[in-house]
DNA sequence: TCATTAATCGGCATTACCTC
DNA sequence: GAGGTAATGCCGATTAATGA
């Protein structure tokens, strides 16, 4: 799809495009052997110039260059091209409080692996691994994540983003990562019912006893989390390609689901949603709000 | 609950193009 | 060349939605 596009180019944006695309115009290699662009002589002599530039970035692999041009909205075209690079990402943490608050867990997948970093253990690792990746897939990571790992590891995240919750939005999947998980179909079988009010749940239960039932089941909730991002990229990616002349030849092949290695012991999630209603029936309430 | 973000909208300035 | 039109970018204000 990046070879489709053109509002990444300063001056030209959907409208400009979309008569590219209209008048046969639908790829780089096409302003080349076309004698005339459907622009002015100007438009069409820095168009020309600009492509040649944005050739050499897709063959050096510079990611950097087309999410700094692409607009906002139209960050989701950099999948097609660099998924191969790219990470699937979701924290847990101690609650809501910006200020005292610290990461628990972090799941983190890129399509073959499944890494989990629990705080404690492993956590420290993170910042190396992730600086492998140039594509970032989150639900609401622009507003939560990313900013709350940068502020807790005290590093900054130069990776290009997608953040789901914009772009499923625009396609008319609302209420959270699990209502538009449940709009898609995705069935998170002994997981559903767990939200993050639970994970904060798992992880005192972890602190209080030492559980490693309570440490396994957030780790699979975390984990479940990014898998599912990877299915609903790629159902955006697929919807919003169908929103162009380009569906029949773009559109990508879901990747099967990897098995997750970690197990959600529901008993144990049953019994501390029971002794959370216990202690003040909030969770019972919580359960009906939207959100994770 | 609250901080954060993107989307949206309107207004304005700039630029390029087209018509006469 | 002048004037009109279209497209774009930028800015600020507002709104809606989300995370654990």
């Amino acid at each position: 799809m990046i070879e489709n596009t053109f509002c990444h180019i300063n001056g030209v944006g959907k409208k400009i495009e979309a008569r590219l695309w209209h008048a046969g115009i639908c790829a780089w290699n096409d302003v080349s052997a076309a004698r005339e662009l459907p622009v002015g002589p100007s438009a069409a002599a820095w168009i020309r110039s600009e492509l040649a530039v944005s050739e050499k970035s897709l063959q050096e692999g510079r990611i950097g260059y087309f999410s700094r041009r692409l607009p906002l909205d139209q960050q989701w075209r950099l999948f097609g091209t660099f998924r191969t690079r790219t990470a699937y990402l979701d924290i847990e943490t101690t609650g809501l409080c910006r200020d005292s608050n610290r990461i628990t867990t972090i799941a983190l997948y890129d399509g073959t692996h499944i890494r989990c970093y629990v705080n404690g253990q492993n956590l420290h690792d993170f910042p190396d691994d992730i600086s492998r990746y140039d594509l970032l897939v989150t639900y609401n990571g622009k507003s939560f994540d990313i900013p709350f790992i940068e502020r807790f590891f005290n590093i900054r995240m130069f990776q290009a983003h997608i953040d789901l919750r914009h772009l499923l939005a625009g396609l008319g999947f609302n209420g959270g990562l699990k209502g538009c998980e449940k709009q898609m179909g995705i069935d998170r079988k002994e997981l559903d019912g767990i939200d993050g009010y639970l994970a904060v749940l798992l992880w005192q239960e972890y602190e209080k006893t030492g559980s490693l039932s309570a440490l396994e089941t957030l780790m699979a909730y975390n984990a479940e989390d990014t898998v599912n991002l990877e299915y609903l990229i790629h159902t955006a990616y697929n919807l919003k390609v169908n929103q162009t002349p380009f569906a029949q030849t773009k559109a990508l092949v879901r990747p099967d689901r990897p098995r997750i290695p970690f197990a959600a012991h529901s008993e144990f999630v049953h019994r501390i949603m029971e002794k959370s209603f216990a202690h003040g029936a909030h969770y019972q309430r919580r359960t009906d709000e939207p959100g994770t």
